[in-house]
This record gives C-alpha cells, structure tokens and sequence, in this order.
RNA sequence: GCGCCUGUAGCUCAAUGGAUAGAGCAACGGACUUCUAAUCCGUGGGUUGGAGGUUCGAGUCCUCCCAGGCGUGCCA
C-alpha cells in the first residue's frame, strides 16, 4: 500500500496549501505515483506538479516545493522527499516504512495482493467456447490461458466470478459434423461413399467413427441415414465434450458452467426473446427473413435473426443467451473472443442496449495466434483436417511453459507461435527462470530446517529487520511492494500479462540478491532477518503464479 | 472501399501521457570447494513504419500516408 498511502499524503498536502492561499481550489488531476527508472530519483515518484501546472498558473517545480512545503511525512516513514526538475516529487522511503511494510506483507500471506474493489459483485468471463466439432486448436488454448488469468485477476481483485464455456452445438456445423462421421464410419465398413464437400476431414472424425463402431458394431449400417446422422451427431458430440474437458483440465482450466446453445432452443428462450424484440418494434420481417434493428443501436445495419428457411442465426441465440446471463444475475459480463469475431461486436451491444442492460456487457478481443513451423506458416484449418492441436502443443511444450508462453503477450497483440521455437524455449523459457527463483527459496528453507534454524518465525522484531540494509535486500523489498497496486491496475487493465513481466523482474532481483548474499549463515540475527524477506518474496511468486494459473514447484 | 487490431533491438515481445524506450532469446567474453549454475556478471545492439499536429512532456493521444492481420454472410 506504499503508493496508495503515498497518494493520500499528497492529496492531504495540496488541500493544506490551498488551505493556506498557496495553490488554488481545482479539482485534482489523475496524477500517477510510480517506482522511477533511476536511482537517484528515490523509490517513488509522482507527477503531480507537472499536471497541476497548466490551472495553477504556476511553474512545475515551484508547485512541487509547495506541496513538499506542506507535506506530513507520517512520522517519518519517508526519509528524504525532493523536487525535482522538471516537476516531480521524489519520495525517498524511511528503513521503518519498508519493516513495517515487509510485516504486513508476511501478515497477509496468501492474501496479501487482493482487493475488496469487486465488493463481491458477481460477474462472469465466458471463453473458449469452441464449436463441439473437433479438438481445441492453439488459439483456443490462448484463449484458455487469458480467460482463466483474467478470471483468477478479477477474482483477486473482490469480484465473484463465473467461468463459462458456451457450446455451439446447434446449426449447420454440427449437422455437418454428423455428417463426416457418418461417412467414415461407413468407410471402415468397407461402403464406397462419397465424402461430404464441406465435411470435417480431420483423422480425429476417423478416430471417433471408431469408437462408435467399437462401441455400437454395425447395427447401424442398414439404418436410414437421417436416423443414423442424428444418432451419430449425439455420440459424437460426446466424445468430444468430454475430449474438451480432459484437454483443458490438463491446462489447468476449469470452467463452472458448460452452456449449450441448444438448450436456449429447448427451454424456448429463443421464441421468448424473438417474441421480445418484435413486441418492441425492434424486429421485422422482409424477404421472407426476420431481421433485427440493430441500427437502431450502434450497429451499422440491420441483422437476420430468422432466415428465410426459417432457421434462427447464431446472433438469434446470442441475445437469448445474454438475456440468460442476465436472469443468472450477472452484473458484469465479458466475452473473450477471437479477432475473427471482432465483428460481431458492435451489433452485440446493440441487442445488450435492446434488452435494456447497456454497458453489461464487455467484449475483449484477443489477436490470432499464427502457427509457425520452423519460420513457415502452418496451415490451421478444420475443414481440410491440416492442424496442429492444442493438445499436441501441450503435450510438446508443458502445461506451465505453455500457460505462460500465452499469458506474456498482450490480448490485442497477433501472436507467432514457432513451434520448433516454443521447444527451443523449453530449456530456457522465463517461466522457469521465475519458477527455479520459488525453488531456490523453498531449498534455502529445508536447508534451515537441517541446520535447526527455526524458519517459521513470522514477526521478527525490528532489531532484527533492521539488519536489512543493502542495497539488494532494499531493491527486493521495495519491488515485492509493487505487487498490490499491480494486481489492482493489472485486473482493472485487463492485463494478465504485466503480471509476468513483473515476475521476471521480481525473480531477477531475487538471483541477484542471492549470489551477493548468503541467507543461512553464523550470524543468527541476519540470517533470521534474510529468512523473513526471501519468505516475504516466496508469498509474493506464489501469490502471482496462482492467478496465472501456473505451478510454483518447491524443487526443481 | 469501410471497420477493428498491429507495426518498438537480428528474433519474440514489454513499457495507466513522464525523467536517459526496457526484458528474454540469439551472439561474444567471464564466474561454481558455497543455501540448486534452470543462476550471476560484462559487451555489442534503436531515427519506436513515415509525415504533420496537440502540450511543459508523445512509443503512447489526433489527422494523413505506407505495410501486415482479421472482419465486412440469411456461416459460426
């Protein structure tokens, strides 16, 4: 809490100048307090004075001398504060603040970085959501990765959070999908057929013919085919549920609801909201389609809500879905969709503003992963079968490597996956530099524990901590206070990757630390001072790995 | 054509409008009789695609241009 305390006493400072004539009454700009790149700058630094600059009418620097003027130092936790050119406040922190800071750290343990913001709102992040026809390609898997982090952030942050995966087992695809199985399914009966144009011509569709032949024999060999397809569509949709599941739990992905777009089309919640939108004028017929006024909203033209044959579209299901989450309580949803989506967006919103909830809804789109092989595209495609799957990706590269892999890149940035390259990185991949960081803490521990040194100790007292005091334990602690305001900004951000940036350079400065210094050594007192802050640091890995989903092994 | 995203070191990518743009990988040179060398230290590497603009300050915001990706279905 070192830059929200710090924020305060610059907030109490400039209403105790403008208190005394020295600076004006105006509202306070969005200033920032932020640990600056150079050393001679302190520990934090905020820009207040340069923002405040432009209403006061005064010179930068003056501003920030005035503020320091009247700034109350919290019996002095801050050992030196300074302006400096053109306009920033340096805040130099005291050796009592960062003891008392590395305490509340280790009081807080496994809660320390969480926030109460969310207020326990409930709200849900629905992801992955692939088409039930085949297995998980490496996109589902970014998004798989993202989805979860970002679960796991909002969670750390006080919001309740549902993790959703919506089926899209209605439509054409899944008829498509029967289809395909259907004929080879014949195929391994030795039948001469034609295989469908637009069929699924994956090996899988041939694995899961087996089994049903495996499981069923041949008895439906002689079946009428629109009998057999519809059999078929439910054995092999199945299989491959189940598939997804098995896939994603290995990647450490576990959804709380699987939501079948069919079911909206049982319940009749389909009927109910086209019924909805026509009783508000919001929905017409013409040429034989009913369309929806999405331009009504913020969409760009009017969209098919029921074809002319009479089948509804996938938007038709998608605005009964959403009014579904909303029944379910949802204050808040997002939707984490590929940037092949990205379309879909705006007449989205436009049937969230429809259905009277605007601004529920949140569509966060994630850029394509492009597979690479050694520096040539590979080909992902489901129709021609050509595609490396996810889980072959995983069991290649690991369920931590991988994880982690995805969760380094933006959302919004395209990503090239080599895959000669991911198993280069396997060896040296930075999730084990900042894994091999928790490891070497837990080996120092047993260490301890072999030497009869008691490790467990949770509050030294001051004469203890004070023995921290160079300028490595320094840098450690003052990077582990970083982590609560970067949860905070990471989860409000949506931006799971700054976790692991910031873990990298957490690790790094904790190898540093530990080949200057021994932690276990004949100086009882130092050694339970440097016990307290590598344990303080462990908190601090782990507490992060765990919203990203990825292990924090106590051996490596 | 229009819409969204991207363009930063050789490669992959970071950087809520802040001070001298950072990591990792790759390259080169060093460090283990030590609590784990999956580590550490050092060296080289940049006109942030280009041109304007906004302001105390722009990789970041605005306009235009160039390049790439994805959309622009009565597919999902």
């Amino acid at each position: 809490m070192i830059a929200k305390t710090l924020r305060i006493m610059v907030e109490d400072a400039f209403a105790a100048a403008v208190r005394d004539g020295k600076l004006s009454q105006q509202e306070l700009p969005n200033f920032i307090l932020e640990r600056p790149r150079l050393k001679e700058h302190g520990h934090w630094a905020t820009n207040i004075a340069l923002l405040l600059s432009s209403q006061q009418k005064k010179p930068p620097l003056e501003i920030a001398r005035i503020i320091i003027d009247y700034l109350d130092d919290g019996e002095g936790r801050l050992e030196k504060v300074e302006a400096a050119a053109p306009g920033f406040i340096n805040f130099t922190l005291g050796l009592k603040w960062i003891r008392e800071e590395l305490l509340r750290l280790a009081e807080g343990g496994e809660s320390y970085g969480r926030w109460q913001i969310g207020k326990g709102e409930k709200w849900q992040v629905e992801f992955v959501s692939a088409n039930p026809v085949g297995p998980l390609h490496i996109g589902h898997g970014r998004w798989a990765a993202l989805g979860d982090a970002l679960a796991s952030l909002l969670e750390a942050v006080g919001y309740r959070v549902e993790r959703e995966f919506y089926i899209n087992d209605y439509g054409s695809q899944m008829d498509m999908f029967a289809q395909s199985v259907e004929a080879r399914y014949l195929e391994l009966l030795g039948e001469e057929v034609e295989f469908p144009e637009e069929g699924y011509r994956g090996e899988y569709i041939r694995t899961i013919a087996r089994e049903i032949l495996e499981r069923e024999g041949d008895r439906w060999k002689g079946e009428a085919s629109d009998k057999r397809r519809a059999v078929f569509k439910e054995l092999a949709y199945r299989q491959v549920i189940d598939h997804l599941k098995k896939t994603l739990e290995e990647f450490g992905v576990v959804f709380d609801v699987w939501f079948s777009e069919r079911s909206l089309h049982q319940s009749g919640e389909l009927e109910a909201t086209l019924k909805f939108l026509k009783e508000r004028q919001l929905a017409y017929e013409k040429e034989g389609a009913l369309w929806m006024r999405t331009s009504l909203f913020s969409d760009d033209k009017d969209r098919v809500l029921v074809r002319s044959n009479g089948a509804p579209t996938y938007f038709a299901s998608d605005i009964a879905y959403h009014r579904n989450k909303i029944n379910r309580g949802m204050e808040h949803i997002i939707d984490l969709w590929g940037a092949d989506h990205h379309g879909y967006v705006k007449r989205m919103e436009a049937a969230m503003e429809a259905i009277g909830k605007p601004g529920v809804l949140e569509c966060i789109i994630g850029q394509m992963v492009n597979l690479k092989r050694g520096g040539e595209p590979v080909r992902m495609s489901k129709r021609t079968g050509e595609m490396v799957t996810f889980e072959e990706l995983l069991d290649e590269v690991g369920r931590d490597a991988a994880r982690y892999f995805f969760l380094t890149r933006s959302h919004d940035s395209a990503l090239d996956f080599d895959i000669e390259l991911a198993k280069e990185q396997s060896q040296n991949n930075p999730v084990y530099y900042v894994q091999y960081a928790h490891a070497r803490i837990c080996s120092i521990l047993r260490y301890g524990v072999e030497r009869g040194i008691d490790v467990e100790e949770q509050a030294p007292p001051p004469h203890i901590l004070e023995l921290l005091a160079t300028e490595e334990e320094l840098d450690l602690a003052l990077k582990l206070f970083e982590y609560e305001e970067l949860v905070r900004d990471c989860a409000l951000d949506r931006a799971p990757h700054r976790l692991t940036y910031y873990l990298e350079e957490l690790a790094g400065l904790f190898h540093y630390f530990y080949t200057k210094h021994r932690v276990i050594s004949e100086d009882l007192e130092l050694t339970r001072a440097r016990l307290f802050l590598v344990k303080c640091t462990r908190h601090v890995i782990r507490n992060c790995l765990e919203i990203l989903g990825v292990s924090a092994p106590e051996s490596m």
